[in-house]
DNA sequence: CCAAAATTGATAATGATTATTAATTCTAAT
DNA sequence: ATTAGAATTAATAATCATTATCAATTTTGG
């Protein structure tokens, strides 16, 4: 069974690789049909298995309902957002942290691997509540800059 | 709406507390009925979602599709494990070592709190391989120590 | 170009969970 | 204890995410 080049595989992957959002399958979805308005939601699912299974993209088994997929392979670390629902990657000093702390902790238990999902406020949502001081508990509206069809914040 | 106490309420906490071994619904739904014949899946998931939005028990959101429910609810960690798929929980030492090291990781990072999920052989399975040096490489049968439906390896 | 293999779109099926509803059970106040 | 009102139940339907099926189309390597 070799891997064939299509055009739904290679717009799906373009896609994907063009995002750090971790879209769900029916976001990206969305996306790839402004390009192909035929492809079906059975094609993006089958093309991100194969292409997880293949090691070109990842599938991400975070809290929530839906999987996520990244176009980013490089190791790297995810932080859900409370306010925004909204899943980022850790940058720099914070990502070395990670994975300095994670493996000591592999060590140290024995364990192989791991799955982690911090969780913690992102810079956007950061910035939103630094300016607005007069109300610091209300939370910042997912919508703002998320663009959910729910209400962003997925329960688990 | 106080929450009244119902038998099958009772009988759902009392089974999930005898158990340190993360349940899905529908396990503990067929262990509560050899004592409730009558009662229904669905009562089964209403009062585990109850119970565990009053912080009576923890819902976990590990990697496989369905949620498992946990009653024990002081701090502790989960190990699934990559022969059998069975979801352990870290003890004594280890489970000291990863609440220091996952403390300073939220310091160092500003997040608030993580879910986090560690893949390692557990205890049964390290015991079983290591009796059988001869085929190291064979996996352990899961259903020689788990009684699932399926092949006890969740997929992600 | 051609045959074999892989893939697609459409759609049905599945599995886990949640919602609906009429009937039953709890509760707390008499 | 009685009883009205609230909460809960069992049964079942509905929903949501994902996977499977399959005839038709596309891709591939010779």
């Amino acid at each position: 069974m070799k891997m064939s080049n299509t055009q739904q595989r290679r717009v799906i992957l373009e896609e994907l690789r063009k995002l750090d959002t971790h879209p769900t399958a029916d976001e990206l979805y969305d996306l790839v049909r402004q390009r192909l308005p035929q492809i079906s939601l059975g094609t993006v699912y089958r093309n991100l298995e194969l292409l997880s299974a293949t090691s070109q993209i990842l599938k991400l088994q975070l809290t929530g309902t839906q999987k996520r997929f990244d176009g980013n392979t490089a190791l790297h670390y995810h932080r859900r957002c409370p306010c925004c629902g909204r899943v980022s990657d850790l940058k720099g000093e914070e990502m070395a942290e990670v994975e300095r702390v994670l493996n000591e902790l592999l060590r140290k238990t024995g364990c192989r691997s791991y799955t982690l999902e911090l969780c913690g406020v992102c810079p956007a949502c950061r910035k939103q509540q630094s300016s607005s001081r007069e109300n610091p508990e209300n939370i910042n509206n997912p919508k703002s800059h998320q663009e959910n069809k729910n209400d962003g914040i997925e329960r688990q």
